[in-house]
RNA sequence: GUCCCGGUAGUUCAAUGGAUAGAAUAGAAGCCUUCUAAGCUUUAGAUCGAAGUUCGAUUCUUCGCCGGGACACCA
């Protein structure tokens, strides 16, 4: 809609003499206009001040004197030029129910993300990983894109042999756990690899152990096959389990152990090329001939890394898909690692050029202070949902829902994506047990609030889908009117710059902004209570005001609630 | 040691090289017989340091200082 606006305003300007692109800003106060004009540039490539041109321009309109609808006025401030938009038609243009078609894109992407680890714990770092992925591909998915949603989850290596070394010690308890909850079986899983991973660093011996259990895991030795195989598939379960109370589900799931073999043998057949080198038994990719670093891919006892593995991933994926662009969000601490295995995937298979990307995003990282007992444990996801849901639970106690609980658990999750979400996605996030997750201010529940209060006055409103669409607005509109209106019409403009950096934080920060001004306007205008054309305007506001609202949380990954 | 990323109110975050650096939270003062007070209004508070480029720098360059990460057999 505001495209609409500006490129109106754009013609103006082009008809009185601007030539080239036009960017139109907004004013610093409200008084000062709605959309504004720097003559800095044109003044540079004319060599005069930037303040003569903005006041030649105003008189080039002044001269014009014909009616331009969308506006009311052009003032001049210094060395801008102003536009003050016509409120009535603006609403015209906001609140015109035409639903406006995107444009395919024609181009496939792959977003990688969640991979989390079997046998290994959800911490909240997995937790931002795909609540990161998730709305990268709805963004991009509203843009235009087809999106494949892909997960690659890691279950061989040293992280599963130390884990099942763990398990084998604490033998009795793993028959004990086997018939037990999902819940109590991660629990134990959580711990065998905690025993197992301190063990391995403090003990020759285990490290020993484990490396000759991460043999077996790789040869597929039958002596391991029945616990593997029931370990993972309690991994795998709890997985599901999250996805599911997180609304994230996948295309394509991708194992380690789907791609290590073949990982191998691309090494190994581009080592005859020149591609790969021998160095101290070891099989590595020379980075540091390409201004980057060297890199194991095989061990010296034969197994392939993670870059290895990446070699065969990267293959079975373009084979598969064909994608245009292959998205990783992956943790910030492996941009040098991605650099290496990117170049060397390009020499193996010269199709991925360019398109594969590493997404990255920042840490989850504890607030020193208070909780630094707590520090070297590891904050499980579920834990962190939990801990918000029961505050928030606390919060509803007066209040008398059939659906609490749902309602309860939608908050929860809403409040935990948001507050990863309102950050630039490469930013660490310093989490404090307390303040962290907010469930007032600039946060999830405030955001529902919204919407929710919407519901409330739309449910109220007897002839709901009766009032009338207004097509002339001949009665005054005040300024927080307006300004709830200009900042709806502003949501397809931010989902596509979000879409362009890739950065959902651009959308959060917007829905903010237009949850204060729809506050705002609900304390000055009243909607029930008003009259006529009047009422059915500020019914036809809020009710798209409600309909952004919700699409821009659904961007997020955030489902909305009718009450709370 | 080399390379990468960051340093903005007490705290957590914003700001295509442009108008008076915005919010949230914590603090102080108000607002519920009136569409949900998870809200609204008022108030106080900040660009790590030094040079440089520019009409103009939180933003770009260089050098310091501080913090985080990567740098060969983990994933």
């Amino acid at each position: 809609m505001m495209n609409i606006i500006k490129n109106e305003i754009k013609k103006l300007l082009h008809d009185v003499g601007v030539e080239g692109e036009i960017e139109l800003s907004t004013p610093p106060q409200v008084d000062m206009g709605d959309l504004a004009f720097g003559c800095f540039g044109m003044a540079k490539k004319l060599g005069k001040n930037p303040v003569e041109v903005a006041k030649e321009i105003k008189q080039k309109f002044e001269i014009r004197n014909s009616k331009f609808e969308i506006l009311d006025r052009v003032e001049v401030f210094g060395p801008y030029v102003n536009f003050y938009l016509n409120v009535q038609e603006l609403a015209k243009i906001v609140l015109d129910s035409k639903k406006y078609k995107v444009e395919s894109k024609n181009k496939r992407v792959i977003v990688e993300f969640a991979h989390p680890n079997t046998h290994k714990a959800f911490h909240i770092g997995h937790l931002r990983n795909i609540t990161t992925g998730e709305t990268l591909v709805r963004i991009l998915e509203h843009v235009g894109y087809e999106v494949i949603r892909a997960n690659y989850q890691g279950d061989v290596g040293m992280h599963i042999a130390k884990s099942l070394w763990g398990i084998e010690q604490l033998k009795d308890e793993y028959e004990q756990v086997k018939n037990k909850s999902l819940h109590e079986r991660i629990a134990f899983l959580g711990k065998a690899y905690a025993h197992g991973g301190q063990a391995y660093e403090n003990d020759k011996k285990v490290e020993e152990e484990v490396k000759d259990l991460n043999k077996k895991i790789y040869e597929r030795d039958v002596s391991i096959q029945d616990v593997y195989k029931t370990t993972r598939a309690w991994s795998l379960e709890y997985f599901d389990h999250i996805y599911k109370r997180v609304g994230s589900r996948f295309d394509r799931f991708y194992f380690e152990s789907e791609v290590y073999e073949s990982g191998k043998k691309i090494v190994h057949e581009f080592l005859e090329k020149g591609v790969f080198e021998e160095s101290q038994g070891a099989i590595i990719f020379p980075g540091s001939r390409y201004g980057l670093h060297d890199r194991v891919f095989i061990t010296s006892q034969g197994f392939p890394g993670y870059e290895a593995k990446e070699m065969a991933l990267g293959r079975l994926q373009f084979d598969e898909y064909h994608p245009d662009e292959i998205l990783h969000v992956v943790g910030k601490e492996q941009t040098g690692y991605f650099q290496v295995v990117f170049k060397a995937l390009e020499q193996t298979l010269p199709e991925s050029k360019d398109k594969e990307q590493h997404v990255i995003y920042g840490w989850v990282r504890l607030k020193e202070g208070k909780m630094s007992a707590r520090t070297g444990k590891v904050v499980l996801g579920e834990w962190l949902i939990d801990e918000v849901k029961k505050q928030i639970l606390d919060m509803m106690s007066d209040r008398e829902l059939s659906n609490k609980d749902e309602v309860a658990e939608k908050i929860s999750i809403a409040a935990v994506k948001y507050s990863f979400l309102k950050t630039g996605v490469a930013n660490d996030i310093a989490f404090d047990f307390e303040e962290s997750v907010s469930t007032t201010g600039d946060s999830g529940p405030y955001l529902l609030y919204i919407v929710a209060r919407i519901k409330s006055i739309l449910r109220k409103q007897e002839t709901r889908n009766n009032f009338q669409i207004i097509s002339n607005f001949q009665f005054p509109i005040s300024n927080i009117e307006k300004k709830l209106l200009l900042q709806v019409a502003r949501f397809s403009e931010v989902a596509l710059q979000a879409a362009e950096n890739m950065d959902p934080s651009k959308i959060a920060q917007y829905l903010f902004s237009l949850a204060q001004d729809f506050n705002n306007f609900y304390h000055d205008c009243p909607v029930l209570q008003a009259d006529g054309d009047v009422k059915s305007f500020r019914l036809s506001l809020i009710q798209t005001t409600e309909q952004v609202m919700t699409k821009g949380l659904y961007l997020l990954g955030i489902e909305t609630v009718e009450e709370m």
